[in-house]
RNA sequence: GGUCGCGUGGCCGAGUGGCUAGGCACAGCUCUGCAAAAGCUGCUACAGCGGUUCGAGUCCGCUCGCGACCUCCA
């Protein structure tokens, strides 16, 4: 656990919109609870964006020494389309209109978003809910709701009444919002007269008879409320107080509003210590949405086939083009970034390669210790300062330009500084960023490089006669197959271009 | 309309009262049979206008432009 005692850990609170200190309720023990995905229909980029974003706190704390329980849920059931309370379950209609039994929908495209996940390097939450799953516990919170006074029934449905809950607590403390604000810019909403209030949010939801996903409650047979299950499920694995709790810009209000509503009400205290969102993906300055229309999937992406592409670009090229904007700032994907992090990360992992084949030099320059930890201590500084993997990637690319110059023999490191570089390099490049070669996500290429070899020592054979024509020729063929050769002071290598 | 945020060099993006972020691109050099790779060097910006300050991308005000949320969205 050194590494908690390597200095605080700052994380942006967007509940005070201020930069504080992390500090876990029960040491080493951190709570962390992540909005997952509703599994109506294919992620896209967006979507990656936040996970690849809680990915990396996960990662982190991890980093750290903190022993994290890790909550990511899956909704599958009470996110409606539309108009809030009278829209038509997503996934009930994504069913209809698939003509599949809801759970059917709900397991592939959760298979899909696991698929995604895996590609990407997001790695597993520890415990990943559903709502379907906990309708007991969200059942039990409703109770415990109307109990506290600040639920109703009405016809079947529970809705929460919001103008009750804001005269004693502060509604829209997460968001900024105004209770008077709220009020006045609601649209007219037509057929809700079963809600006091047009801020009312619904907790339980009667289902109609021909309604394919309903549940027998005290109320009568129907549904949870979308906002329900994530006080239910990151109350019952990590206290009615934990805390992190993550998600996008866009579920700050009102899902994560009515969260905390929810949980004070329910059970007297609000949730969650530390609220973190992650900022959009914008294609153009806009988001990314499917309502847009600008979004596109990963498959799309690793192919090149959309016409916001110019070509197909492997998935850590992404996640690497991701991590190397701050979690909080609005990221736009363009073909040109994109070009630009694909250089970049392949300068990169060459260069781990490179480190990896390094040898201490005898007249090593003992001042570049000195150097190396440096680049260690900034790293985690910066790490610590919320996140700041852009400038920890600016010092991994100090490191590149070390391990290269040590290569070229321009820089003499001894034994302990190329330790210590191969300790920090894996540390943040594969542990904590989450990157991987291509060569390790494609599979095996033992074959291949043997065949390359073969033609390596043949150009080999050409130049030492000096028949450049037939040396060139090697290079150029192997080239045109996407076989790129490289000479070196040790002797020739080879990477897919 | 309300709330919040943003505008940084050719492009992407950090920073946030005084000191070169970094990546990509571009130019020159070194190395090389030639390339590629790598290294070195160069290009040095903070939307506009005013103010505070010894000093402002950085704080304050105004103007212009853009976005997010307020309705499902990560």
């Amino acid at each position: 656990m050194s590494n908690l005692q390597k200095g605080p850990l700052y994380l942006t609170n967007t509940l005070t919109r201020k930069k504080e200190e992390f500090i876990p309720l029960r040491p080493p023990h951190v709570g962390l609870y992540v909005c997952g995905p509703t599994v109506y229909s294919d992620v896209h980029l967006g979507n990656v964006r936040t996970f690849t974003t809680f990915d990396l706190l996960y990662r982190w704390l991890m980093h750290l020494g903190y022993k994290v329980r890790y909550v990511r849920n899956i909704t599958d059931v009470g996110h409606l389309v539309g108009d809030v309370d009278e829209g038509e379950d997503k996934i009930a209609k994504r069913a209809r209109l698939e003509q599949l039994e809801p759970m059917e929908i709900v397991q592939k495209y959760t298979n899909g978003f696991h698929d995604v996940m895996r590609l990407f390097n997001v790695l597993s939450p520890s415990i990943e809910p559903t709502a379907t799953g906990h309708l007991i516990e969200q059942i039990e919170m409703v109770k415990r709701i109307i109990e506290s006074g600040y639920g109703y029934e009405a016809n079947g449905s529970v809705y929460f009444d919001v103008p009750k809950y804001a005269q004693k607590h502060a509604y829209g403390e997460l968001s900024g919002r105004k209770i008077d604000e709220l009020i006045t810019n609601t649209r007219d909403t037509e057929g809700m007269d079963e809600k006091r209030s047009p801020l009312d949010f619904a907790i339980w939801k009667r289902a109609e008879a021909q309604h394919l996903m309903k549940w027998p409650s005290p109320w009568g047979e129907g549904f949870p409320g979308w906002h329900l299950e994530c006080s239910a499920m990151s109350t019952k694995y990590l206290g009615q107080t934990f805390d992190i709790h993550g998600g996008g810009m866009d579920l700050k209000f009102p899902h994560h509003e009515c969260e905390i509503a929810q949980s004070v009400a329910a059970d007297g205290h609000a949730p969650v210590r530390y609220w973190m969102h992650g900022n959009m993906l914008t294609v153009n300055g806009r988001k990314m949405a499917k309502s847009e229309g600008n979004g596109f999937t990963p498959e799309e992406l690793l192919t090149g086939n959309h016409k916001l592409l110019e070509k197909g670009y492997s998935a850590m090229t992404v996640r690497f083009f991701m991590l190397q904007c701050h979690y909080a700032s609005t990221l736009d994907f363009s073909n040109a970034a994109m070009q630009a992090s694909e250089k970049g990360l392949e300068r990169l992992m060459a260069a781990m390669g490179t480190l990896e084949k390094l040898r201490p030099a005898t007249n090593a320059d003992p001042g570049q210790d000195e150097a190396v930890r440096g680049l260690a201590q900034r790293c985690h500084t910066a790490m610590n300062d919320d996140l700041n993997s852009p400038v920890m990637i600016a010092e991994l690319f100090e490191a590149v330009r070390l391990i290269n110059s040590a290569n070229d023999g321009k820089v003499a490191l001894g034994a302990t500084a190329i330790e210590e570089l191969r300790s920090l390099m894996n540390a943040m490049v594969f542990d904590v960023l989450g990157l991987r070669t291509e060569a390790a996500a494609a599979g095996d290429d033992t074959a291949l490089d043997g065949l390359v070899q073969e033609f390596i020592r043949m150009r080999a054979e050409a130049k030492a006669r000096k028949d450049f024509a037939a040396s060139d020729r090697v290079r150029d063929q192997l080239a045109a197959l996407g076989i790129v050769l490289k000479d070196t002071k040790e002797g020739t290598t080879w990477q897919r271009a």
